[in-house]
DNA sequence: AATCGAAGCAACCGCCGTCTC
DNA sequence: CGAGACGGCGGTTGCTTCGAT
């Protein structure tokens, strides 16, 4: 935590007209008690009227992060643990939209939640066991463990599931779920779905073993497998490029070591061809008909629409 | 009791998109 | 249409706490 602190200096006299560091607690009152009459409005008033000299910024930070009435205490339980793993499997650092998902929790708790604590959790699953069997968390292993042992067998097809019908299985569990095998234990899973085969897992993965930081991601990281979903030109169509973007490891290890496959070509190359025109129905199975994401998906938008893909996981079942 | 390092967390920074003039 | 203000977001910093030595 920071001192608060007037940065000294003649050429900061702009800056300096605002208080920096740790929010006292008359501040903190100020602030509430001018929220709680007035309600929100722009921050940049809302520090002058309730006579803080913090900027705008920070009053919207104290409020959402510390003083809004709404916010959830103490540690995170494990379905919300559950929860942020699975949406970050999802949709990655997106902070904000995560939050979104778990009402009482602000972006920047889960972020630092993230920071410390699963993100260790996640590394130590992975270094204790390549495979999902010895390792403490089994819902670690399922994100991260079960492509590494899809690439060590080799596996040479696997399906990718978008059978969201299915709400009670372990099949749901994953934007790509295993069905037979929840294990992981690779020497059998099989990605099963109704629509459309990956030909060759193995070719991809020989691919991220030729990524810069070489087949090491792999093992010690573990695989993170990453869709994008690009849908665009085809107005009035349902079809729809679909770019696919796989990626090994956390996050950090992704900025690292860029995916070297990451367009729609590449993805085609996984699948044999050059290019799959996919059905939205068919992708996405009763989900596409839960309203949001396809008609999302209809827009002609280059870029799918987060918010709807977020409205809709909501009817998918939860990692637990 | 003192020291040190890791963990946890509050808050800042800088960038980007949107809005307003 | 461009500039500036503002809000939102993700990344990062640095302080405090706590446990191990």
């Amino acid at each position: 935590m920071r001192k608060p602190e007037v940065v000294p200096g003649k050429e900061n006299a702009e800056k300096n007209k605002y208080r920096k560091g740790l929010w006292s607690p008359e501040e903190d009152e100020k602030l509430m008690r001018y929220m709680l009459n007035n309600g929100q409005g722009c921050w940049s008033d809302i520090a002058r009227n309730a006579g803080l000299q913090r900027c705008g910024k920070s009053c919207r930070l104290r409020w959402i992060n510390y003083l809004r009435p709404d916010l959830k205490r103490g540690a995170f339980s494990p379905q919300e643990e559950e929860l942020i793993v699975h949406l970050h499997s999802l949709i990655g650092n997106r902070w904000s939209q995560i939050a979104s998902r778990l009402p009482g929790r602000t972006d920047n708790e889960i972020k630092n939640f993230w920071n410390s604590t699963l993100k260790k959790r996640l590394k130590n699953n992975l270094s204790s066991s390549p495979y999902s069997h010895e390792s403490s968390d089994p819902r670690f292993d399922m994100m991260y463990g079960g492509i590494m042992a899809m690439q060590e067998h080799d596996i040479m097809s696997m399906n990718i599931s978008m059978d969201s019908s299915s709400t009670s299985s372990s099949s749901s569990q994953l934007p790509f779920s295993a069905t037979g095998h929840s294990s992981f234990d690779g020497s059998s899973m099989a990605f099963v779905d109704n629509n459309f085969q990956m030909a060759s897992v193995a070719e991809a993965t020989n691919g991220f073993l030729q990524a810069p930081g070489g087949g090491g991601c792999l093992t010690e990281m573990g695989m993170r497998m990453e869709e994008r979903f690009r849908y665009g030109g085809l107005e009035g169509e349902r079809s729809m490029e679909i770019e696919r973007e796989v990626v090994c490891g956390p996050h950090e290890e992704m900025m690292n070591h860029p995916p070297l496959m990451n367009n729609k070509s590449s993805f085609g190359q996984y699948l044999g061809t050059n290019e799959q025109n996919l059905n939205v129905e068919e992708m996405f199975g009763d989900m596409g008909s839960h309203g949001h994401l396809q008609d999302s998906l209809k827009m002609g938008s280059n870029e799918w629409d987060l918010e709807s893909f977020m409205q809709d996981i909501s009817s998918l079942p939860h990692f637990l």
